[in-house]
DNA sequence: GAGTCGGGTTGACACAGATCAAAGGGGTGC
DNA sequence: GCACCCCTTTGATCTGTGTCAACCCGACTC
């Protein structure tokens, strides 16, 4: 698996190992984004260890109590929320170096389910600890805020494409978020395994499983991408691109 | 309009009023909630002042740089994101009590467009200067995080409502969820004035505004409410209820 | 007070995506 | 390594919502 660098770790608990964010090779993704050697070694100082999880196992459920955020160190993690009546909704993929859990502040109890999609990794960051320590250190505060506010602007962006998008256009959007976050990882943009199911996918656009296979048939078919099961390869990402924003603009 | 209250207010610019938050009706609601009369006063004293928007005034639009986030004194606004080609999204109604502006702290931008839909007034809270006192004040940081937080659950609930809900199901959980809030603020449950067009419904909802339409006659039909224009009635709350969570469950 | 215009309602029809169904294949667990 | 099961694909049909269109109403304007 890709994402589980090998660093020179130290053993803390039987549970999780303890990385440095110095060491990480997330950190310029992560909470410690542009801070200083001296306050990333403060912010490590309060990390608790890390945790692995083996695929499908949950990191938290909607209703426990909330402790702390969780920064993906390796992996691939999904969160859904589900009603009373049985629906359920995936929010989000979050892949490495990424947060998790900020659903919880507002009620001191998590809000929905938090899954691992592969065996993973994550850094637990005691929330308590977290704001005493901010209030501390400028950037880390600034750099929660935007941590924040970026989780509340993707969910825009996911609103956007419920709201008004067809099918092969929230596929498109999907692929082309996904291709872009790997590239950010240093992966390749045009290949990759997914990490979920069609169904997955569909709940997070919305779609029926049959939809969303049918759309990559469809991209397929047109020479857009190809599939092999969850591999994909972006064979043609401009008129992937001009799926989403189709030339001449919208009709209607 | 009733959130309109009169204080005994200190003009500052010709532009707004200065209101002290310990004399805001909204206090319980918005960033001062359970802060002691001392720190309550220090947040007070960064408060730029008030602004007042005629209806249909942007208080900010996507893409002016980010400085402040705002706290609705009176009025009701609506935030909405757009694409190059030309489809919008409306991504909320934001009532009194309520804060408007945090998408762009991660972007040193705002992302979306925020609109009065009457004519309102909001209080001014410059950023850099919050997360300075909310340094200092652990309660206040910590409200800082229950909103941001609350925010990202709110944004959930719509993208469960998006990708999940048929029309009259989300049409319901939609005026269920404004009969809540009004109900916070002390107004009627049962009774009021919807401030946006159908059509705004529609975006928010993810529905055309004859689909709207169209389920309020139904509801009307039925007897859940009474419809006359932007005036609305539940007559019976535990039946729209019922709209939601289906008795026995949902079927597939 | 007449005219205009934006917002709302309602009807007829079209179509994207859901639903139902069946079969094949690959990964996972033992 | 084998077997099983879940995931995926594809086809046929159904349906909820979108689309297009006509009309109504109430609020402003002049």
């Amino acid at each position: 698996m890709h994402a589980n660098v090998k660093l020179n770790v130290i053993p803390i608990t039987n549970q999780g190992l303890k990385v440095a964010c110095s060491e990480c090779n997330m950190r310029e993704l992560c909470l410690p984004f542009e801070l200083t050697d001296n306050d990333m070694g403060r912010l490590d100082s309060l990390i608790g260890g890390g945790r692995k999880l083996k695929r499908g196992q949950h990191l938290y459920r909607a209703g426990d109590s909330f402790e702390s955020i969780f920064a993906v160190k390796a992996g691939f993690f999904k969160t859904d929320v589900l009603t009373e009546d049985g629906r359920d909704q995936v929010t989000g993929f979050q892949m490495a170096g990424e947060i998790l859990g900020m659903d919880g502040i507002g009620t001191e109890a998590h809000t929905c389910n938090a899954v691992a999609l592969e065996d993973s990794e994550v850094c637990l960051i005691p929330f308590a600890e977290l704001e005493l320590l901010s209030s501390k250190i400028p950037s880390l505060q600034h750099n929660l805020h935007k941590v924040m506010s970026r989780e509340i602007v993707r969910d825009h962006g996911v609103m956007m494409l419920l709201g008004t998008m067809r099918a092969e256009e929230r596929l498109a959007a999907f692929l082309l978020n996904l291709s872009q976050r790997f590239t950010a990882r240093g992966y390749s943009p045009a290949e990759f395994h997914l990490r979920m199911t069609r169904e997955e996918i569909g709940s997070y656009l919305g779609l029926k499983l049959e939809t969303v296979s049918r759309a990559f048939s469809r991209f397929q078919d047109e020479g857009l991408i190809s599939v092999q099961q969850k591999h994909i390869c972006i064979l043609d990402i401009a008129r992937l691109k001009a799926v989403l924003a189709p030339p001449g603009g919208r009709i209607g």
